[in-house]
DNA sequence: CATAAGGGTTCCAGTAACAGGAAGGTCAAG
DNA sequence: CTTGACCTTCCTGTTACTGGAACCCTTATG
């Protein structure tokens, strides 16, 4: 199988296939005229990555999940651990942007939004409150 | 001021103030001796691009909400406008990682963080669901 | 057989928004 | 005069790719 079939298959753009074997993240063999060649197997992993970054991991954490995919006497427990960090750091990203989400909208609420050139928005920014 | 009283005064960097001056979000001029010259009216911009920044508008919307904030005969509702167009790309934001979330700790939750091998994180991850 | 379309390949540059560090100029104090 | 704290520019690295150029391979068609 060519990248462009690997690349329907697993969701993810050549380039971006291109980009995961610089890193080092697959190593598909290659045929004689220097055409990658994918088998199930590699599908597979790039249906993995794929959801794990769909999911937000980063990439060197996608590194050690495929790491642990691959292993088969992996405790659950190390793939648990590096879940649940991650969740941690998405509750925090999401209280974040909650907190910015409520300053802006109390901002834009105290704005009237007409051609006056007033605006409580750019106050609030230039911190005069 | 030189560059160090300007950074403790509005919160930024020495180094993010000048990349700020290399993207000409501030032009502030220079003493003799080739140091940057700060004075109130850069502080203050320096003040609003922060708290900008850290309402997470990027720089390029920052560059236009300062255009605004220096003209004196702006309308209020092209503000307005930008920061409403920002809030929806935040309420997106919040939407995908409390989306994330909630995949992610449904699969945590049915993983038992042992030490054996059978782990439902990376059957999930993998599409065998 | 020539050629054109539609694959594939590598390599280089650019993105966002800075941070780190090297090499060197400036200034005030002791 | 030297020390140390500033300041300067310039170069590199970060994250995870995307776009584009230049070129090779394969297959179908006139």
């Amino acid at each position: 199988m060519n990248i462009g079939e690997a690349s329907a298959q697993s969701g993810l753009s050549a380039k971006t296939i291109r980009y995961y074997e610089d890193i080092s993240l697959i190593t598909p063999p290659r045929d004689a005229n220097g055409y990658r060649a994918f088998h199930a197997q590699d599908v597979h992993k790039l249906i993995f990555l794929n959801r794990a970054r769909t999911l937000g991991f980063s990439i060197e954490e996608c590194r050690d999940l495929l790491a642990l995919y691959e292993d088969q006497n992996r405790a659950s427990s190390d793939v648990k651990h590096i879940a649940q960090t991650h969740l941690q750091q998405i509750e925090g990203k999401i209280t974040q942007l909650q907190d910015m989400h409520a300053t802006l909208s109390h901002l834009i609420k105290e704005c009237a939004g007409d051609n006056r050139p007033n605006c409580p928005i750019l106050k609030g920014l230039s911190g005069n409150k």
